[in-house]
DNA sequence: TGCCATTGTGGCAGATACTGTCATATTGAC
DNA sequence: GTCAATATGACAGTATCTGCCACAATGGCA
């Protein structure tokens, strides 16, 4: 193994280019596919009616592999929405402490559809399907409110103290991320609802629109 | 039939006036030990560390019974948010189809706050225990959550077929029950977490706050 | 008052979700 | 090439929740 060995070393150094290493790549590749294995499951059946152990049998890893992965099978089709912590986490510097409240928690949650105002592009693809499932599976809008609760909590206290004293008030600024995280949510379904039904739907018009009503 | 029958007859009845019989009577009851069994060990430990058999044994029934009363150990805790339900029920005649939308939901969730404005009153008390609990369990806040999601989609029916062709669009329907719900879960919040640092709060002045800042 | 349909309850078995732990294999750093 | 870190799988165990059955309590009706 003396030659293959060193050939094995060079590949690992190279691929940590992109991912972080095999290890990390490998862990994104059997996620995606626990993911793909979930959303078809889920589509041919309905949520109920699919196990973990078929879920991880489809994806050809052990059930106590697949709660390594996700914490519930709900969650392991909405791997979609989790993304939605890293927007957040990322657009919390721009967040201008002497801001209008409102204005900058709209400001901030409206980062969430960035990526999926290109109606034809594959995320927003994923986006759509993952949004027409939800909206036949109680279950699914279960789990994507208690996903979007526990970012409430953390957004909270990282904007708490970003705000400082301006806003020492805990009501405004719940209701301020609130009715945000209400906003976002709304468009969506409103997105994959109108395409549903064939008729035309822009994203970045219906987000506008809700916005313009929440005030 | 004789005289007796019709004695039993007018004694049956004079009790359905209050409790619709016996056995309705002694199922509210049931409900109302489990509940106090729950809440008790929930503040004693912690809502993960009770388990439903001994929430059942502590109420005197059997696990098997438990679950016939509450889906699950959360929701025997949170009989009180059911109580919306009623409320949203007897609201429903008293919206304005023609109304703006916005107003006339806000004017319908405002309704569950109504028992709870006088701070000293049982039905008070017993939501500010319930509240405070919530704030240290975000296993009960999750439940809320998931009830106001069931709630949601029913009112939203409901109002969708009183608004009729005022408001084909569901976004702003959506959006609107959404608002307004987020409005009154806040204000509830506020409104404990104020007396909880022994701070005066009155939940009628916290609300207008919250539905002011809300638009 | 007595009969009968309805309804509440408990016990049991069982499916499913989830977790701790250990042995094993794979990966990656030195 | 060796060793530490990490991923996986198997196993056992606990907790949630449901269907089913037998039995008891209730309430309507003759």
């Amino acid at each position: 193994m003396g030659a293959g060995t060193a050939e094995r070393r060079a590949k690992t150094e190279a691929e940590q280019g992109h991912g972080q290493g095999l290890r990390e790549r490998r862990r994104q590749q059997t996620r995606a596919e626990i993911t793909d294995a979930a959303l078809e499951l889920f589509a041919k059946g309905s949520v109920a009616a699919t196990t973990v152990d078929e879920i991880a049998a489809a994806a050809g890893v052990s059930p106590r592999t697949f709660f390594r992965y996700f914490a519930s099978k709900e969650d392991a089709a909405l791997p979609v929405h989790q993304d939605f912590n890293a927007a957040i986490a990322a657009g919390l510097p721009s967040v201008d402490p002497q801001g209008e409240l409102r204005r900058e928690v709209h400001g901030l949650y409206g980062l969430m559809v960035q990526p999926y105002l290109d109606n034809a592009s594959p995320a927003a693809q994923r986006m759509l399907q993952v949004t027409r499932l939800m909206r036949k599976e109680p279950s699914l809008r279960a789990a994507v409110v208690h996903q979007s609760l526990e970012r409430t909590e953390e957004v909270q206290a990282a904007l708490a103290a970003r705000f400082g004293a301006v806003h020492e008030d805990a009501l405004e600024l719940r209701l301020a991320i609130d009715i945000a995280s209400a906003v976002v949510r709304a468009s969506f379904d409103a997105w994959a609802s109108r395409l549903e039904t064939g008729e035309p739907a822009d994203l970045a018009a219906i987000y506008q629109q809700a916005l313009d009503f929440s005030k």
